[in-house]
DNA sequence: CTATACTTTCAGTAGATACTGAAACAGGAG
DNA sequence: CTCCTGTTTCAGTATCTACTGAAAGTATAG
């Protein structure tokens, strides 16, 4: 069990410099830390850490890992291991991968971080802001004249609240558009926006 | 207690089109549905979802709402009401508000949804983005020759491990630039960075 | 000063979420 | 068929997060 995992990022880099350490011991440190950090940034983004951390490690070693591999390193059970490895798949940032002569199914992450982030970036839209838009929709329907009332719907409070229904269905819808392009053209390496903003500014 | 913070909102919408209700009634069914789906949204983006509640709250009514407003629409305690309140101070999307005559506090959302979102994106940024960027240069810098020494450098598994750091490291600065971009002048209305876009697109 | 009106804090608890480990399952080899 | 290797499921449990409610704190009025 590597003691990287528990100490914090300073006293690691300090182990790193004083202790006699192999070449390999240190790429597995360096990998860890990167784990550890991914998996901390995906907590507070509501994918699990475990998860982000899977991904991680499957990510910033670029081979294909087994099951096995993946409990041993990070010390998480197989069933755990399992679902989270199921789970990685159907979101589709990482893929299952078969080797000939070997009966274990192997893991690999996709390689594209442009990509990753467009998979990830479209799921959210669709489960989280798209739900919100339409939610929107409806709040306004409502509040229309013809379903509360002539009278009612000059009253301020309606009014009101109206308008700030309509400022947040012009924000969801722009900000939905720009992403759209965002992702929309990210296959491999930097998205037409990406360079169109980047020329423009 | 309105029912309507329980029920599903096709529910929702049946009952208000059937039941004979006052606008009032209906005003409020219609703010209680956005409030809730505020919340559902914000408690898969790493914000609880009292918090976001609260903010939706004071932000579709459009008026300063005291604490025990806020308690009794939203069925929370005061200690929540009173933590959650603070904490959307402290990230700077509601104020507090003194009415003349009035020894109560009451709270207001800020109006401008780009600002909002502004403030918000900001701040996650600070707290999630930054960290792991400077992560990857920690692990960099023991990758490097120097610092592994130059057999090890050459390694194969070391190389991909420094590939995949650095394509890492790419695209969170790109997105970091984009980003400043679009939130560094978001202050009151669409920012530059959208109005380039949606015209070059 | 005390009384009143309101706010904040925090220990304890309820509820949600993630994880384990063992049992069931799947399928290829003999 | 059985044995073996590897995978999935899921009931039970540990862990973490959010919430309550009552007590302590603060400030203004009288």
């Amino acid at each position: 069990m590597a003691p990287a995992t528990t100490l914090p990022p300073a006293a690691i880099e300090k182990e790193t410099r004083e202790a006699k350490i192999t070449p390999q011991q240190q790429l597995r440190t360096s990998q860890d830390l990167f784990i550890r950090r991914w998996g901390e940034m995906g907590a507070t983004w509501g994918i699990n850490r475990t998860m982000a951390e899977i991904h991680a490690l499957l990510y910033i070693t670029a081979q294909p890992l087994c099951t096995d591999d993946v409990m041993e390193r990070l010390h998480i059970s197989r069933g755990n291991a399992s679902m989270s490895l199921r789970s990685l798949c159907d979101w589709g940032i990482i893929r299952r991968l078969h080797k000939r002569g070997e009966r274990r199914e192997f893991f690999e992450s996709l390689s594209d971080v442009w990509e990753i982030f467009s998979i990830i970036a479209t799921e959210r839209k669709r489960r989280e802001m798209d739900p919100v838009l339409e939610t929107i929709k409806q709040c306004q329907t409502m509040l229309d004249a013809s379903s509360i009332g002539k009278t009612a719907a000059a009253q301020e409070s309606v009014k009101l609240t109206r308008q700030r229904l309509g400022d947040m269905e012009e924000f969801m819808a722009v900000t939905n558009k720009v992403f759209q392009q965002f992702v929309g053209n990210a296959k491999s390496g930097l998205s037409r926006v990406v360079r169109v903003l980047l020329k423009a500014l």
